[in-house]
DNA sequence: ATAATTCCTCAACCTTGGTTGAGGTCAATA
DNA sequence: TATTGACCTCAACCAAGGTTGAGGAATTAT
């Protein structure tokens, strides 16, 4: 016969939940969670269970990475839209929005790196006050990085 | 009389949870909820207000400061122990403690600067798989910046 | 054919970092 | 003195990002 022993999965061959969750490491729970929250949209076979594209993997990829640069789940759906609907995105188009990361990192450095200035002049003169730190960062919080109250010491 | 005209409040006055609040920005119920955690401690009058002292300005900066630089307000804790207890924190109490700080950001800073390597090589071969960032960050995962999944994507 | 997995939905629960409101007390002001 | 604030406690609620478990259906392995 033409058909090869030990069927190698050709890269149309769907992934049921766990064998996404087993490779990208993310849980079943929060896979189904993801889709609920419009990030991952999965066909369903004919009993109703969830099948995956193999492009799906990558898609969980960008997922991760996304959280890693501190991105909220609304904020990646937003991203992932850019994406071809349709289409199975290729190389390109994950570069193409990769880039936004990118941009939001070197953000996120440029914020870190002027809250240390700020940091270290507080420290040196001891005032722990963010007066020296609004100085050079004047409504920039790197709110980026977690929702943290609203600022506005006036110290001592 | 020696006293002055319209009592130019000296460092001992203390301060109600509404004067705080405005002093640094953070609202009365954050205030009080950072009691309930243990970050602050204020003393009470007779009737039972809450009253605070000049140097807790300083310390409510402190944990705003902390947070900005993603410390959960268990570890913001555990950062205030290192204040001495019974005095009131100096200056070079406070530049010491914010050098615990300062060492945090550095970190972040070079995993975020690491990252970014990473993510630009990812970009660049379009893989998004992440096999190049492990490579250059074995098991760090910016865990600082947010709790996130566990990682171990296998790519496609 | 049957047993063991895996999967399904839905609801409840968890942690962080708070906010909001009810019901009641304290303190400053007219 | 009366009356506004400002304050008190306690409980409920919110959003994010999930986990856990119940009860049941589908799939896979023997």
């Amino acid at each position: 016969m033409c058909s090869m022993p030990t069927a190698p999965k050709s890269p149309a061959d769907p992934l049921s939940i766990g064998q996404l969750a087993k490779r990208t490491g993310v849980s079943v729970s929060a896979l189904r969670f993801y889709e609920d929250k419009g990030l991952i949209d999965p066909g369903r076979n004919a009993g109703g269970q969830r099948r995956f594209k193999r492009a799906d993997v990558r898609r969980v990829s960008f997922i991760l990475i996304a959280q890693q640069l501190g991105l909220s789940l609304g904020e990646i759906a937003q991203a992932l839209k850019s994406l071809p609907n349709g289409r199975t995105p290729t190389q390109s188009d994950w570069a193409a929005i990769s880039e936004g990361l990118l941009q939001r990192l070197d953000r996120q450095i440029d914020e870190m790196t002027r809250m240390r200035k700020s940091l270290t002049s507080c420290i040196g003169c001891g005032c722990l006050s963010l007066k020296a730190c609004r100085l050079y960062n004047p409504q920039d919080r790197l709110s980026e990085l977690g929702a943290g109250p609203h600022f506005g010491v006036t110290p001592d």
